[in-house]
DNA sequence: TCGACACCTCATTAGGCACA
DNA sequence: TGTGCCTAATGAGGTGTCGA
């Protein structure tokens, strides 16, 4: 199915494809040795680049680490502006022009294991090769990139000049909040969230890009475009709501008092921004429902009557990758249940193959089997350690 | 010796189906 | 139509192997 090919993941992540390689080519922060290109196994033969694998931050480094601290969301950059026009015009909402490069990256506050959620939706986001950021390393130099001899990679923009977060804290390709859109009052006092819609992509860069597609699979490749961007818009918005909340709940928890202060609230402008953000995510998603159905029918009717009453799948098709479905036959898809389907791609190291998925911070089936047995030892590793500083008779709570 | 990871195993979940 | 059972599929921990 056409729609499967396209939303699959683990085509539109491929690790060779070009928008997915870095255009910032920001390198991993320190904490995080040796990154690996995704999709590269540990045990490639290339093994001597042991300084480019990419690992999860080693238990003791996770331990020694400072103890979990409020750590800025800071928006990152969206090379989209190099993509083709969006087919969904009613989806470009116009907002305020976002900046050259905004996009938000998650607040996790645990301290110990974070990556950018948001980049498994974004593929063309440089920023996923710094899963498990952790703040003490934002502002420590990229030591260990430059190892490799090859392409060192260039200083990473200067931001902006913004209240907070600190100067020096900022991961390398991320940007902090433009002050225009915090509330005057709260400089200072408010966490930065990101507001900035990611970028809509012109018809000049549409232009750039046309004479590489073939007339007859135009239209497939803006669709897959669209979605793509849609998804993209989509999980920046989310973000932003998500920041706005976090931000402002964290701000809420700090007072220590039931009454809310007024010099903390939002402002009213704020608050109706993330209506209007909430919005833009509803038009985005009808957009892309528009879109499956359009590839459904439009895929039936290349079918013709081919598979007529064998297999109807209008419920399956995007749960699940293609490698999942060939094991099948068409008259014997069996409703599949209704549990995550695999990302397509490791939400920390990218990793597009792996013998198993396994469950993350962000839910089942996020990260590959590897991130995800090392995931667990550090959680097993946390909890042990929380169970030996609690007091008795706090733990044992199912 | 230790860390990382592929593979194995088992408990859980949810869809399908028979039956009252 | 509701309920209970069966079973495929999944989630996740455990274990063995390999390499540093």
């Amino acid at each position: 199915m056409a729609a499967a090919t396209l939303i699959n993941p683990a085509n539109a992540y491929h690790p060779h494809n070009t928008a997915f390689s870095s255009p910032h080519r920001h390198p991993p922060p320190p904490s995080m040795p040796g990154m690996i290109p995704p999709g590269e196994s540990r045990r490639t033969p290339n093994e001597t680049e042991l300084a480019q694998r990419q690992s999860l931050p080693s238990i003791s480094e996770v331990f020694s680490a400072s103890k979990p601290t409020y750590s800025p969301t800071t928006p990152t950059t969206i090379p989209g502006a190099q993509s083709l026009h969006p087919p969904f015009s009613s989806a470009a909402a116009p907002r305020s022009e976002p900046g050259p490069d905004s996009r938000p990256a998650p607040t996790h506050d645990d301290g110990l294991f974070r990556y950018p959620r948001g980049d498994f939706i974004s593929p063309r986001h440089p920023n996923s090769a710094h899963p498990f950021l952790e703040p003490r390393d934002l502002g420590k130099a990229p030591e260990h990139a430059q190892l490799n001899g090859s392409n060192p990679p260039p200083p990473p923009p200067p931001p902006p000049h913004m209240p907070y977060p600190q100067q020096g804290q900022l991961p390398p390709g991320q940007y902090p909040l433009s002050q225009a859109s915090m509330s005057p009052r709260h400089l200072g006092h408010i966490p930065p969230y990101e507001q900035h819609r990611p970028t809509i992509h012109s018809d000049e860069d549409y232009g750039m890009h046309r004479n590489r597609y073939d007339p007859s699979t135009f239209n497939r490749h803006i669709e897959a475009w669209g979605y793509q961007d849609c998804l993209e818009r989509i999980s920046w918005s989310a973000r932003t709501v998500y920041n706005f909340a976090e931000a402002y709940g964290k701000l809420a928890s700090e007072q220590h008092s039931g009454h809310p202060i007024p010099e903390r609230l939002p402002s009213e402008k704020e608050v109706t921004e993330m209506l209007s953000n909430v919005n833009f995510m509803k038009q985005s998603l009808e957009n892309v429902r528009e879109l499956v159905q359009h590839s459904i029918r439009t895929e039936k009717a290349r079918e013709g009557g081919r598979h007529k009453g064998q297999y109807d799948g209008d419920d399956d098709v995007s749960m699940y990758g293609d490698g999942m479905k060939q094991s099948y036959g068409l008259g014997e898809v069996k409703k599949r249940r209704g549990r995550a389907a695999p990302p397509g791609r490791c939400h920390s190291c990218n990793r597009i193959d792996t013998p198993e998925w396994r469950r993350g911070p962000d839910g089942a089936r996020t990260l590959c089997n590897a991130c995800g047995l090392h995931y667990a030892k550090l959680e097993r590793k946390r909890q042990m350690e929380q169970r030996s500083i609690r007091p008795k008779g706090v733990e044992e709570r199912p």
